[in-house]
DNA sequence: CTGAAAGCGCTTACAG
DNA sequence: CTGAAAGCGCTTACAG
């Protein structure tokens, strides 16, 4: 059995009130005695005690808790989020829960009941679809909410997002410059509003220059087992357009597996011109010219803990006014390696 | 405030305990009326009720709750192994709190004691070293613990490792088969038990030919900043040893990032001889030749899972008896990709 | 200077 | 068929 607060009250015979006064730090101010209070340290230390973080939760109210979930954590961009939010929540005495809702609604769904089950003081979450969410509930109970990564207009909360638009814009512009005529894009999951984005920044780029957004240059790979779809993707926008000279890939998943296609295809990569939304390290050996949009993962993963705080105390100082919603939207550094 | 059993209880006029009792669904073993359960379900229903997981806890003395620990969450090794742990403790009705010790022991330890006091039923841990480590004080208190990846054979636990001597072995071997000669090995951190092990296994590949194991062909490269001492390390390689025609990489990512060296270099891969140990999916496309010693994600997770589970229903029967210890030893499947 | 007591939200042995 | 009560391990307002 592990040590509590009685076990130290008894063995001193104090009262339990006295002991955790002493090891809150508060002895002075209650005036309790420096030689109890030497006592109790030593004895606390000798039995090894650690409070029981859930007791203490139950009694505040709060549990210094945070709950991050996102679509994937093997997923770099998330994983690395993931990290600095960790870093940043420590950092404000917070821990942080990780989930995985593997881009499943119910998953999500789920998760979310698990996270206010244990009782989290917010919600950091990069959500997968809309339809009957359990975030509506959230928003509609104010819970302490920020959404990041992915965004619906029609949810009033917190957002931490990039600019989707105008990063796929100069994406696809450097892409023009630099020659290419004919810019495929290869893309998932259009119902997602940051890859529509996406693909509006792409089709501003073309359109500035006059040029056509052709309907055979559009690959959209469902996001499920996207490894083996891809190849039938490419191999339609090959076939139809055989003088694609550019790719444009929204996501670094899509551009690792197109890259593991022109390899098996025996394609020359370096014949055409590239650009990604979020880069890889072995984006630096297997495709070094390529065009990126740098995410602002430190940027996105501090706003997101920063708001979140914020809505925290908000949300305890039980200020009944309305939530005002905050939204941030970053920019990426574009360039190539 | 969230809605409490209380609140159902007084809204019904009824005792909390008939509350707990129908929701936990045990009403009819208790024999409470139908009657009376059905209104109980329809008002938790109404006031969207949801357990006090913290309370629950606290009064049950466990929280089905386990808590993993690896070093770095952003490598896909780590985060794929955290994926699986994660679906194997959900189907057993746990939920796991993930810690990114960023190998580092100060942040492990914290984890490790903030997990307790968070009241996890026990943690599983791929240990960064070992030096005065909260790691003995879990053994001490026979805490259920299983380590994996990283070995310690001063500490006596549960463990689940691949054979990393023999997997190296046949990684080199088959390089040798196929025709390398000089082949240099880039590993980090020697005084983990698992490198050294995986030195060994390349060495007795070596030795079985009566290849001399030199030291010229020997790149440690210091975990910190690999990125940025990879490329002395190979410099030194390829001055010592021009003829050097095979690369053995002790983890995946320093394979990434000799192959960035390669190509600023302009070394061409396809020249060498390439073994390494876990692989990413942009090896398809970077390295497509290179050899892999495919680790058994699944069953490292699996097995860590269901020994860590064992260990704690058998900690809770408060079976005083020594815990026998477990070691899984798994094998890695080698193969060119 | 220190303690008794209430309460956070749950569960469960006991009573009737 | 249902309830009163104790207790998990904390914290804190109150009392002396």
């Amino acid at each position: 059995m592990r040590t509590s607060l009685k076990d130290i009250a008894e063995k001193l015979k104090l009262s339990k009130a006295t002991i955790s006064w002493t090891l809150s730090g508060k002895g002075d101010e209650k005036g309790i005695s420096l030689a109890t209070q030497e006592k109790v340290f030593q004895c606390a230390k000798e039995l090894n005690y650690q409070p029981n973080l859930l007791a203490r939760s139950l009694h505040r109210g709060y549990s210094k808790t945070i709950g991050l979930i996102i679509p994937d954590i093997t997923d770099s961009f998330y994983s690395k989020i993931a990290c600095v939010i960790e870093k940043e929540a420590d950092e404000q005495g917070y821990s942080v829960m990780i989930g995985n809702s593997e881009s499943k609604i119910e998953k999500e769904n789920k998760l979310i009941r698990l996270f206010k089950a244990k009782q989290v003081d917010g919600i950091i979450l990069a959500p997968t679809k809309v339809s009957k969410s359990e975030i509506e509930t959230l928003v509609d109970e104010s819970f302490p909410l920020v959404l990041f990564d992915r965004y619906f207009p029609q949810i009033d909360t917190n957002y931490v997002i990039i600019d989707n638009e105008e990063s796929s814009y100069q994406l696809v512009r450097k892409m023009i410059v630099d020659g290419a005529r004919k810019i495929a894009i290869i893309t998932t999951n259009s119902y997602l509003r940051t890859m529509n984005m996406r693909r509006e920044g792409y089709a501003r780029a073309l359109m500035e220059m006059d040029f056509p957004v052709e309907p055979e240059l559009y690959g959209e790979v469902p996001f499920v087992d996207y490894e083996h779809n891809i190849d039938k993707t490419l191999d339609t926008i090959f076939h139809d357009v055989p003088d694609v000279d550019g790719f444009f890939f929204s996501t670094h998943i899509l551009a690792i597996e197109a890259f593991r296609y022109f390899y098996d295809k025996g394609i020359d990569l370096k014949k055409y011109e590239l650009a990604c939304i979020h880069s890889i390290p072995s984006f630096r050996a297997l495709a070094p010219k390529i065009n990126i949009a740098f995410m602002p993962i430190d940027e996105i993963g501090e706003n997101a803990v920063r708001i979140l705080l914020k809505s925290i105390e908000s949300h305890q100082e039980q200020s009944k006014e309305k939530k005002k919603v905050e939204t941030v939207v970053l920019h990426c550094k574009i360039s190539t390696l």
